[in-house]
DNA sequence: ACTTAACTTTACGGCCGCTTCAAGCCCCGG
DNA sequence: CCGGGGCTTGAAGCGGCCGTAAAGTTAAGT
């Protein structure tokens, strides 16, 4: 029961290299190269989610949007996400004031992109705003829709990437990932050879979220093989 | 089989409002006015989530929490979804420090309260059951994602050029292979003439994984040949 | 029972892989 | 154009673990 998503962008190597990722993680997705086509896609195959460039050849991606949500019946409102050009927070206005369900800076992160097209469709499902999705791991807590890190009452300084690191990690606790499954998770792309960066990352998220880094009870490494998380801690 | 809620509230008509929504979702649900009856109630009815205002007259929602957590058995591990007073992001992360599974901010509309609620059960139940691919052999159980071997409750530590080792024997279960067809197996090459280094492995991991090492029942010397794992054991 | 071959056990040296620190680089904001 | 934060890279340090060697034990053949 994979979902259909319809991503219409015309940079066609950032939509391949999307739509690969998107893929694996589970989805159909179908790729429009600009607003005609795209408008057309929606039309005949009914996503359940479109993702739309702000920035097309031939129309603007709110001009789209507005013809999405101008559509017969349930179509109009198959929800959006926008993906716009810089952090400008004017963009995210009008993006949501013509009716997309929420948008997305670029550059992104492959594995940001995945949670909010979920949250997306989680709330689009269950009601506005429904999930919050919290993972707990003894005193630790996740939040992924305030991308948050709790230990105790201790709040964890962690940045974007590292966050990501950290939950691609959690989601698969009690699971050994190798370095490469790790960069796949959150980058959607390989690593390297003789990258150590993510050994540099871990070292740092144990010190944001271990009590003791010398002695992780979180973040486990599995020599000549990769990291876990714990599934059991406290 | 309708489930059972707590909603711990001392505003009345807020209380009946919400009550009377969930009852007609599906859900059975009690109320309590303050701290001290909600917590009996959690001990007496034992429910399947409790709706937990921040703000009461006796003791904080807070406290309510943390003596949840801190009850007997399985009732520590109640979902608890935490009716915060404003949207202030304070609050959230008080609420995930002391242990809330989830959050949500007055004043929200029932439909998102129940959103939440069937989020936070559908994570409560299909959460810790995540399967793993694990082969077993009596009381013994190899765990292939987590990288993990135990007998009985116990966790054997062993390396992972150990852990592998084992892995090719146990596959192959109840076939004898050669010490070139294991270092085949494990590493793609092959074994020089008399390198003993296998023997030692096999040594390490019959004192982690046998009961009594001097006869072991797991893995079999086949003299002038090579090793099986018994394929049947305990 | 003696001999010999094969496996087990123990000890230890050295290497490989993880960690840590420091410097470089890139991107973004002023 | 400059400054800062954060990702990356390189190098040094350290510890864990593999492999070897040598002694001990078991099994088979005579």
């Amino acid at each position: 029961m994979s979902q259909k998503l319809l991503m219409i962008e015309d940079d066609a190597r950032l939509a391949a290299m999307v739509a690969d990722y998107l893929t694996q993680s589970g989805f159909a997705v179908q790729l429009a190269a600009d607003g005609q086509h795209g408008l057309a896609a929606v039309q005949a195959s009914a996503p359940e989610l479109v993702i739309l460039d702000l920035m097309l050849p031939d129309m603007d991606g709110l001009e789209v949007c507005r013809r999405i949500r101008a559509l017969p019946g349930a179509l109009a409102r198959t929800p959006v996400l926008m993906l716009t050009a810089k952090g400008d927070p004017m963009d995210r206005i009008i993006g949501l004031e013509v009716g997309a369900d929420d948008y997305l800076p670029k550059p992104f992160e492959p594995r940001e992109l995945l949670a909010r097209i979920r949250a997306v469709l989680r709330r689009h499902v269950d009601g506005p705003a429904a999930d919050h999705a919290v993972l707990r791991f003894g005193s630790l807590a996740i939040d992924q829709d305030a991308r948050t890190v709790t230990v105790g009452a201790q709040v964890c300084e962690l940045t974007s990437y590292q966050f990501d690191l950290l939950l691609a990690l959690a989601e698969r606790a009690g699971r050994v990932l190798t370095r490469d499954q790790i960069m796949e998770a959150v980058r959607g792309r390989e690593l390297d050879a003789f990258d150590r960066s993510i050994d540099v990352h871990m070292g740092r998220i144990r010190a944001a979220i271990e009590l003791d880094a010398k002695n992780p009870k979180r973040i486990l490494t599995v020599r000549g093989v990769g990291y876990v998380f714990a599934r059991q801690q406290d």
